[in-house]
DNA sequence: ATATTTGTACTGACCAGTCAGTTTATCAAC
DNA sequence: GTTGATAAACTGACTGGTCAGTACAAATAT
């Protein structure tokens, strides 16, 4: 199916020059598919946008669900969330930049709403997980949603950093770096 | 002088539709002065938004220079840093969503690195006083340039979800979450 | 005199989206 | 298994609107 092909290319296309500098024949080309066709099955720029996004943080949603393991303390959750999120962040670094940033700006109001609402849900998820980690007595976190949009701005700040910078800073260091900060905090001694 | 009624004007337009959806004649408007006064002050659009952008991010790096104290501890010092950045976020909330997200997409490359060379110096600016932190033994971060992109991240994440649903999140609630976590981490205990 | 500003009209490139037409699959009926 | 018919998939030249940037003569500061 092209349908498919399109919206391999359109990744690409979109991931290397981001969404306004992305001709509808780019993606075209990219597909080796005519013009009309991407009409035949999207109605339009923004819907193959948001086709795109939608379908890729759907994909991380499920993908770091799998992640948790329900048989471990609640750190060690955090953990595995976040290991699975920083790697399928690196893996797909140019798509995830644009999951991440992009879609702030710019889009049509309807679309990014959409996409926004699959956001949304990735961040009540930690959110909930931050939740139960209260619960369960093993985290204190004051505002669960706050600090969910938070991780998320941290994961994607020093991703990104990485990213730009790979021999800097690898992999590793991102998860090093942020699981330190998570459990411990920054400063050496506990008041 | 009109140069200045047109950035301030650019500022209220950018930030309210963002870069692309902006018009020239839109920001001539707001400004009260013709088209042609746009071009006699900035060669184009992208410098427009490059004056607008720098300048208001070394404003940024300014003002929350000043809010050190040399003669208060490293983690008190960092407090004040963060209390200041995240009041001028909220402050310039419309502006500062662009200044932190609107800048990775859709510009012309050159523009780009003008205004990332700014944002670079604010980063290096809290990886140095992480470092310092290091050195006098209040602070220990592995990777302070690693660690101060995802402040920024973190920082924005928080911002940004407070910004839209202000009920929920106050801009108090903010600095509380993030201190916290900056200060002993997430986890009750410490291991 | 020079620098700045205005107003309006204009140009030209760019690009999302269209559409009339062509090709390819599907599936019956003989 | 060939024919013919109907729909589904695809093509690519073309259109139309948008908007950055230009032109320029006249007005107004400085």
């Amino acid at each position: 199916m092209s349908r498919d092909r399109i919206l391999d290319a359109a990744a690409s296309v979109f991931a290397g020059n981001g969404y306004h500098r992305t001709r509808m024949d780019d993606i075209a080309l990219a597909a080796g598919v005519a013009k009309g066709t991407l009409y035949y099955h999207f109605p339009g720029k923004a819907d193959l946008f948001r086709a795109l996004a939608t379908e890729g943080l759907e994909m991380l949603l499920r993908e770091t669900k799998t992640a948790l393991d329900a048989n471990v303390p609640f750190v060690e959750q955090l953990r595995l969330v976040l290991d699975r999120t920083i790697s399928l962040y690196m893996e797909y670094d140019k798509l995830a930049q644009i999951f991440f940033n992009e879609l702030t700006s710019g889009l049509d109001a309807e679309v990014r709403s959409d996409i926004e609402a699959v956001q949304a849900r990735f961040q009540a998820f930690l959110a909930e997980l931050l939740q139960e980690g209260n619960q369960y007595g093993s985290l204190k976190v004051p505002y669960p949603a706050l600090t969910a949009a938070g991780l998320i701005g941290l994961l994607d700040g020093m991703c990104r950093l990485s990213l730009r910078y790979p021999e800097k800073h690898t992999a590793e260091q991102v998860k090093e770096s942020m699981l330190a900060l998570l459990i411990g905090g920054l400063a050496v001694e506990r008041k």
